[in-house]
DNA sequence: CCGTAATATACCTACTTAGTTATACGGTAA
DNA sequence: TTACCGTATAACTAAGTAGGTATATTACGG
C-alpha cells in the first residue's frame, strides 16, 4: 500500500526503482545472479571502466540492492535478496509480452 | 530471465524502471491507483505544476506505464496494468521491511 | 467567427549524473 | 621499509532532466 509511505519512504522507493534505471546496472545485477563477484570480475564480465563499475557498485549498495563484503584485496558483491531480481523479471516479462509493440519506437533493435 | 534481452530490450527495462525512479510520478501511479483521472485532477491531487504534470505524464505514456483515453477537451490517464502496482508493492514491502535498518542513512525522516 | 478551457509543448535554469582520467586508500608480498 | 595490486574517490566534461513560465494546440460554447 503506497499511500501508508511518507515521504522519505517515498523518496527510498524512488532512490531503488532509479537504481534499477540504468542499463549498466542492470547488466551488473544480471551478472551477478550467477553469484558473488569481485570488482575486477564485474569489470571483465561487463566490459566497463573500473571507476565507473565501482561508482555503480556504491549507488547500488546506498540502495540496499547488493551486499558487501570484503576479503583481503578483495571486495565481493552480491544481490542484497531475491526481490532484486523478481523486480527484473516482472519488468522483463513486461518486455516480452509487449514485444512487437514496443518496438515501433525503437526500430528493429540497436 | 534477463539474459535473453537484446541491448535495445534491455533500454527499455532501464526505461521504465528510470520512470518509476521519481518521487512525483510514484505519487502520480498512486493517485492514479484510485481509477482513471484527467490531468487537471491530477494536478489537484498531487499539487503539481500543469506543465510539469503533462510532462511526467507523456513519459510514463512512452514508459508504457499508464494508459491514455481522450474525451472532448480532456484527456484521461490510468494505470497500464496491474504490474505497475505490482512493483511498486514489491518495492514498499522492501522498505517497510528493512524499515528502520534503512533510517538510519536518512535521519528520522523528512 | 471569437473566446475560453484543458492539455501539450518550447524554452530556460539549476541540478543531477554517467563516463573518463588521475590519484588516493587499503592490504599484501618482497 | 618499498613496491604493487585491487578498490575507492576526486575532479572534470558532457548529457539528461525536473521544475517553472510562456506559448501553442485542440476542442468546445457563444
Amino acid at each position: 500500500m503506497k499511500g501508508s509511505l511518507s515521504p522519505a519512504q517515498l523518496a527510498r522507493v524512488a532512490e531503488r526503482f532509479k537504481a534499477l534505471g540504468e542499463p549498466a546496472r542492470l547488466r551488473m545485477l544480471d551478472v551477478l545472479r550467477h553469484g558473488e563477484m569481485a570488482v575486477s570480475e564485474l569489470i571483465t564480465a561487463t566490459g566497463l571502466g573500473q571507476a565507473n563499475v565501482s561508482k555503480h557498485l556504491q549507488l547500488l549498495h546506498a540502495a540496499g540492492l547488493v551486499a558487501r563484503r570484503k576479503e583481503g584485496l578483495f571486495v565481493y558483491y552480491s544481490l542484497a535478496d531475491r526481490d532484486v531480481l523478481l523486480l527484473c523479471d516482472i519488468m522483463c516479462d513486461r518486455i516480452h509480452r509487449q514485444g512487437d509493440a514496443d518496438q515501433r519506437r525503437f526500430g528493429t533493435g540497436a
